[in-house]
Formats: structure tokens, sequence, C-alpha cells
DNA sequence: GATGAATGAGGTTTCATTCAT
DNA sequence: GATGAATGAAACCTCATTCAT
């Protein structure tokens, strides 16, 4: 398998490395809070370090400057989308309905965590050059075991022969766009008939000509 | 036609409106110059007002806060998409054509002004509520030019019966797409390339069931 | 007679001294209603331009400094108490009568211009030193007009004989206390009763022992 | 007693109250050596933080807004003035020996601390409605102190029968004007010449009529 | 004479970061 | 390891003053 990305250095001020970890998971859940409230830039240390029931000395001494936290923050907002992923790349089922579940799976973490998804989305390029090539790497990374799914169906010639990689990204956008507009949509809908009608567009491009529609995994194509 | 949302007042220190939106025109555009370097709250005042050749205390003329730039920027950007499906929207074409033209009208806007494309989606949330309802309101009456394509097809019955103002809204953040992963995608394709695609998948989400994917408006399925 | 404080010299961007003088005054008068709200400081030139009817740069024709309008507020304001006292200093009463009616006059000025009084307590210390000795003088001179009356009442034998710079240092200073402390006093009584128990004050101070209280002029000794 | 007026809530970043305190105290002491200088609006904070040994942002841990700084130092002279009176009140003396005592007490703060007694009468208009309601409350119930002092020597018929409220405010005011008019009276009298006059003249005003003069607590009618 | 747009120095305030305890 | 007091650079914003028209 390609080299994984490997999250930029971040110096922290003590040895046990374990410990460290530890911390800045806290202080990352902390983060995240704070800055669905207000931004990075509007969010204080001092915010973070209440918020995380630590002192702000303590703080620095997992963390070098402010930025690592967004970027232990975003670094664990990816990983919920590897975790949840991985175990649907490894089940045995129709690509069809594989891609369901990944794209459930997927836009589930954003409706859980749409603070997370949607700091990702903003704040991403505050970040140092270094962080914003790791972040790159990462969702590139993730989206690849939906790349996967899709390569398959075509393989199998369930899938029409398109750019795997270009709806994956339509996929991925598509997702966060419950976080970044969630104000607009969840008015107008629950998240699951979010997730399915983004299904149906999806399995629309993908399907080949003259597929029957019938096959089991889709089912309201005007809905409201 | 329903009534149009009104931008939140800014107070100028001056009577002379027609000057004062001279001046907010020169610093709007030089905001957004400064914005896309390092966002909204890494671009100071006296940067704003280097780009834009004038005073900071000048600036103040026109503006109450660093906010109201922001308003102004977002402001304008919003008005380009308005004024370039306004006369696609006037034409009479089959759905599917019109609907393409708005698309590659909609995208060209983005490819020519990322900057201020990828502000309007990550900024927006800076602003105070009002200011933010401000935007959503343009977003939406934007949007519904696409909208009415998208309706008069389904009338026309050349489109399948599904959800209007779901699908324009993908096809708003699809768009958005290219100027917030831009880094990514410019590497891989054309603007054009993009664009052609991003309207294929809608296609196959519109086009009736059995309706012969040969109607002259697209072509490449897989194209790299 | 001692020579008068003169006005130390403020200069004006124009030839024609009497326009000057003119737009002086509205100048001043404008400004003191502002500074009545706000004081000097909070004050923008701005304010004072658009309550006096005239533009910014108009009045830094007339005016070089910011302070200079300052000055000409309070002198303006000195003048009063000044025009006030002549003609009573002129009339032929008996001493206790003349301060009575001195008193009531200053007093009166105090309470129909209260702005003007509070402003010239209040920011006098702001002018540099040649406008704080101005003001000083202008003071000294105004006051001695009380300062003779009870000279005269003293020599007359119908004084007793004490300091009359002192006690008229304090007649001022009661005088100004209605505009200093009105929001108290206001509640308590009205302002004819103020004078009427400061003159009792001073007379209480000033009548020889053993002479008869019942001269006419007093009346109330505790009435509230 | 009645219920003593409560300082306006100044919230600092911190939860030390006691170390707060102790700062504010230091801030206030050198914010009033500041004002003396220049009054309150020609004050930086940077000169503040300077005069007091700190830096300006820990001022900002201690204090709000500017203003805070001005109340704190006007509400830390009020106590002056209280700490001062209450002992002598407590004291078993003849009224007008009490009263005597009470004005030299009084007045000797003023001439030791003029700077505090000046921007008290000075600036106290330039806090907001709270911190100058504040102020009043102080005020008065400072003042009770002198009050009750009067009302006593009526009570037992050796003061005359008048508004013990209303010479009350005129002590405190006649007192204020040895810290505003200062540069005038230090040249024509020590400040004890100063004190005796005034409260001679407070007790022709307060001695009934027929009273012998020859009480043993006065002395000098007409001293200068 | 009159206007008000334009300047820019300087003030208040915030907050990332350090460091003595 | 942990705390939070202390620093000071830098940002936003105001407004006295000037000057082209």
């Amino acid at each position: 398998m390609e080299p994984t990305a490997v999250l930029p250095h971040i110096p922290s001020r003590t040895t046990n490395e374990e410990l460290a970890e530890e911390k800045r998971l806290l202080i990352g859940e902390a983060a995240i809070r704070c800055f669905g409230q207000g931004g990075f830039h509007a969010t204080t240390i001092e915010q973070i370090a209440t918020e995380a029931g630590m002192s702000v000395g303590l703080i620095y001494r997992y963390v070098k400057r402010k930025e690592d936290i967004l970027l232990v923050a975003i670094d664990q907002s990816l990983s919920l989308y590897e975790s949840a992923l991985i175990p649907i790349a490894r089940l045995d089922l129709p690509p069809a309905e594989k891609l369901r579940q990944a794209m459930f799976a997927y836009y589930g973490i954003i409706d859980r965590k749409p603070d997370r998804a949607a700091i990702t989305y903003r704040e991403t390029w505050v970040l140092d050059k270094a962080g914003r090539d790791y972040v790159k790497q990462r969702e590139l990374e993730t989206n690849r075991h939906i790349e996967r799914i899709i390569q398959e169906g075509i393989d199998r010639g369930v899938f029409r022969t398109v750019d795997p990689h270009f709806i994956t990204y339509d996929i991925a956008l598509l997702g966060h766009m419950w976080a970044l507009k969630g104000w607009h949509f969840r008015a107008l809908m629950s998240h699951e008939e979010y997730v399915q009608k983004q299904f149906e567009l999806v399995m629309a491009y993908l399907r080949p000509p003259g597929a029957d529609q019938v096959d089991g995994v889709e089912s309201s194509a005007a809905s409201s």
C-alpha cells in the first residue's frame, strides 16, 4: 500500500510521548468545541484551556504554536472518516451496496460532528504549508477508500466507465455540504433523506445505460 | 417577483452615497485580493488600504467595522453570479442546453475569480447575524435562477421529476469546489472539462429513464 | 482701573476680524452645546461643525487648534457674568441688597446656562498655560465686582471686617455648585431657594455682631 | 445603618480576587498621579502602566476598560474621606468642636491629596451611568457623617435650626475648592487658615442668635 | 469664502507565548 | 507536571488637521 501521510512533528516539552498524545486528544476535542462557536481566530488559548480543564501553560507543554492545536483537531477529525470507511471497505458486498454503506458512514460522521467537518473545510488554509500538505494527503487517502469501491464497480462492469477520482471528490464535498449549509438543509429534510438523495445522484451517474434501476438499493426519486 | 434581499445598511461618514459606493467598490476589490492571501483575520486594514491605494482613515469613512468590508466584498461577489445568470435565464433554449449554459456561466465566474468564490464560502460565518442572513438570502435568490431552469425542464417533461431545489444546491456547491480545491483539480483537468463533467453528473440525474443520451449537449462520459 | 486680561490671540486665516468674531460666536455656542453632552475630549470637530451649521474646514479658518474653540467658549461664558454684574455694581443700593442682587444675577446665569458654567469649571485645565492664565485673570476680574460690593459694605460699617476676597471666591464657587451638582439640588429645591440660602449663609458671616437680623433682605432660616 | 453603595463590578480575567484588589490599588494610585498631570483623556494606558511599574497587558487583566481605572481611582479617593471621618464621628465632643475636627480632617485629605480631590470633581462625569450613580451614592454617604454632626448640634440646641443637608454640601464643596483653585489660595494663606476661615463661615451660619461668639473653638475673624 | 475628502499618528485593547513558582 | 501572572507586539479604529476644488 502507498505510504501514509505523516503528521508534521509537533514538538512537546515532555519526553512521555504517550501522555502527550493523551493530552493532545483532550486539547483537540476542547478546541473543536471552541472553534465551533467562533472559529479558529476568535478562539483564545485560554478558552481552549478552560474547556479542556487544564491550564494555559500545560497546553504549551504539548503544543508549540496555536496552529498546532488546529492541526491536531483536524487530524483527529480526518481519522474519524478513515476509521469508519476501513471496515466497510473490507466487506464483501455488491459495489452499489458497498458505496451506499460508505456514503452513509462518511456522511454520518459529518452529521454527528458537524463542527469538526466544517472546521476542516473552513480553517485548513490557516495552517502553514506543511500542515496544509498533510491535510491534503490525508484527504486523498481517505477518499481513496471510496475511490476503490467505485473502481471495483467499474472493473466488475456494474458501474459505467467514469473517472473514479472525480466522482469521489464530488461525494466527499456533497457530504460536507450538510455541515456547511446545515442551517438550510436541516429544515428541509432528514439526514437520511439527504444521504439517500445524494446517493441516487451518484448512482444515476454510475449506472450503466440500460441497467435496470430496480437493484434494491434505491427507492425515492423525488421524495419532497 | 419575490422581494430581493436588502444589504444591511453600512453607515458612511458621508452623505455623498454615490462616492461612497464608488469607494466601497475599490475597497471590496482590494479586500478580496488581500483575503485571498491570508483570509479575513490575517488581513489588516492597513494592507487593504495600501492595496486599495487609500489611507486607513478613508476606509473608515465608508465602512464602520472591518466586518463591513467583508460584507461589501461578498456582496460584490454574489452580484457577479446574478449578472451572469439573468441573461441566460431569459434565453429561449431547450432546458438541458439552458442548464448547460447556466452552469458554464456560473462556474466560469468561479474560475475567473476563485478568491471571491472561496472567500464567500469560507468567511461568511464571520459576519454578524444580519450579514449572514443577507448572504443566505442572496444565495437563495441566485440559485433560484438555476432552479427555475430545472423546474421548466420538469414541467416540459424533459427532466425527471426531481426536487429542483436540492439539485440546484448541489450544482452551486460543486462549482465552488473548483475554488476550494483548485490546487487539486487544476492539475488534473481544464476548467471546461470540469464543468462538462459536473454537467454530465447532473444530467445523468435529470434525464428521464429511457431517454436517449444523444441529445447533442453532452459527449465525453469518461474523458480522463 | 487695573488693566483687563487680554484673550490670547487666536490666529484666523482671514483678514476680516469682524466676520471672524461673528463666526467664533457661532462656533463657541455650538461647542458649548456639544461639550455639554460629552465634554471637550469626547466632542469632535465634525460634531461642532454640524451643530454650528458650517463645515469643518470653515471652523479652521477662524480657529487654529481645537483648544481654541474651548477658549472661545469659556471666554463667552465669562463675559456673561461680567455683563450681568456691571449694571448692578453701578446701582445705588444698600450693600446687603446690592450683594443679594449680585448673587441672584450671578447664580441666575449659572441656572440658565448650566453647561457653560460646568464646562468652565471642568475643562479649563485642558487649555495651555496662556489660556489658563487668561481664564484665571478673567475670573479675578469678574469676582472683583462682587468683592467691591463687600468692601463697600465693610467700609460703610454694615459688614464685618472680613477678607472680601475670600468670601467672594466662596460665593462664586457655591454658585457653580448648582451647575456641578444640579442633579442633586434640583430635586430638593428651586433655584430661588438655593440662592436665598446661600445668600443667608454669606450674610450670617458678614453681619456685624449684634446687628439686627431683620434688615429686610432675608427671611427663611430653615425652609425645607 | 443604611445600606452602603456597592462598587459596580469590575470583571478581572483572574479568579484570585485578593491579588486583583492589590493590583487595582497600585493601578489606581499610578492613575491618579497620571491624571493629575493631564487629566483622564490625556493620559494613556501606557503611561499608567509605566507609572504603576507593570505592563499594559497586566492592567487589562484587572480592569476591562480604561474607565474602570478612573472608577477605581475615584473609589479609593472616596474611601479616604470615610476613613478619616468615621473615628471623629465616634468621639464624644461638643458639636462645634466635632464639626471643626471633621472639617480639618476632611479638608486635610484634600490638602494632602489635591490631585485625588480634583479628579473626583472633574472627571466623574466621564464614567458611565452606573459609575456616576455609585460615586453619587458614596458622596452622599460620606457627607452624611458631617450631616449627623450638624443634626446633633441642632438637636442639642447649640446650632440654629437649619437644613443640615444643605450646609453639609457647602462644607464639602468649599473643601474641594482648595484642590480646584489651589493655585490661587496657596499663595494667599496656609491650609490651616483656609480651613479655619471656612469653619468660621459655617459657624456664623450655625450659631444661634445671641450666642456668645467666644466659645473657645474659634478666634480670628479677619486674619489676613 | 466655503466644502468635505483625505491623511496618518496615536490611542485602546487583545491575546499568543513565556516563565517563575 | 502543572499553574496562571506577566509581557508586549500588533490590531482596530478615531479624529484633529490639511488642502484641492
